[in-house]
DNA sequence: AATTAAACCTTGCATAACAAGTTAAATTGT
DNA sequence: ACAATTTAACTTGTTATGCAAGGTTTAATT
């Protein structure tokens, strides 16, 4: 197992995570969800990680997708946006994240 | 999905920093490291995760298990090493976990 | 002798990340 | 007008780990 193999073990769950906490603040669409995701590279959302995970969480009632035009014209895009279930969810999961994030760092002994 | 089922998730990757952060100070065995973790609740590693684990990392190279007698008596232990190899890639597997902790706790935004 | 406990290990399953594809609609180039 | 490209969404197949539920071996205990 090399190194970027493992980042991809690390990575799994964080997505969830990562795109549920976004939704909180705004409705978003795929593309913009993936825009905003960009600048942290140690997360590393791709666009086929994305969208099967938008589907599985559309099916378990934690966001809805909608399509909607734009205003400027162009073709529909479908936005998202986190329901109530969504974000009681998001609740349990972010204080999971603070736990494991303090006894991982525990352990690892990082600075 | 459940938020237990998420757990596990979020868990991959974490068994192999923590086990070889572990080792890094001192070789130890199987059960003294399950021992070690116990106190750790949202790392959770159980017999059935490490020692497949402590397995794959022998295979890789990154630690070594040696048979040893006990002093006070009692059955064999098997204790393991880590190697420089392990610790060359506990290095790299630290940088990593320090930038995704970052990432991710900026998107989520806990204080 | 028989049972229990300790330490180690194996098997099978469920799940998410990822690479590499696909589709459909809109825009651009000639 | 037609072809080529781009955009946004989605699909498929592979891979690796965590986990539950078992099993094995050795030593200590009853």
């Amino acid at each position: 197992m090399d190194i970027e193999s493992w980042k991809s073990q690390l990575r799994k769950g964080a997505a969830e995570l990562a795109v549920l906490s976004i939704l909180k603040g705004r409705p978003m669409s795929g593309i913009a969800l993936l825009d905003h995701v960009k600048a942290y590279s140690e997360i590393g959302l791709s666009d086929g990680t994305l969208y099967p995970l938008l589907k599985r969480l559309d099916r378990d009632g934690r966001v809805t997708g909608n399509w909607q035009l734009p205003d400027a014209g162009g073709r529909p895009t479908k936005t998202y946006t986190i329901t109530k279930d969504g974000e009681d969810a998001l609740r349990a999961m972010r204080a999971t994240w603070v736990g494991f994030r303090k006894d991982l760092s525990d352990i690892v002994g990082d600075e």
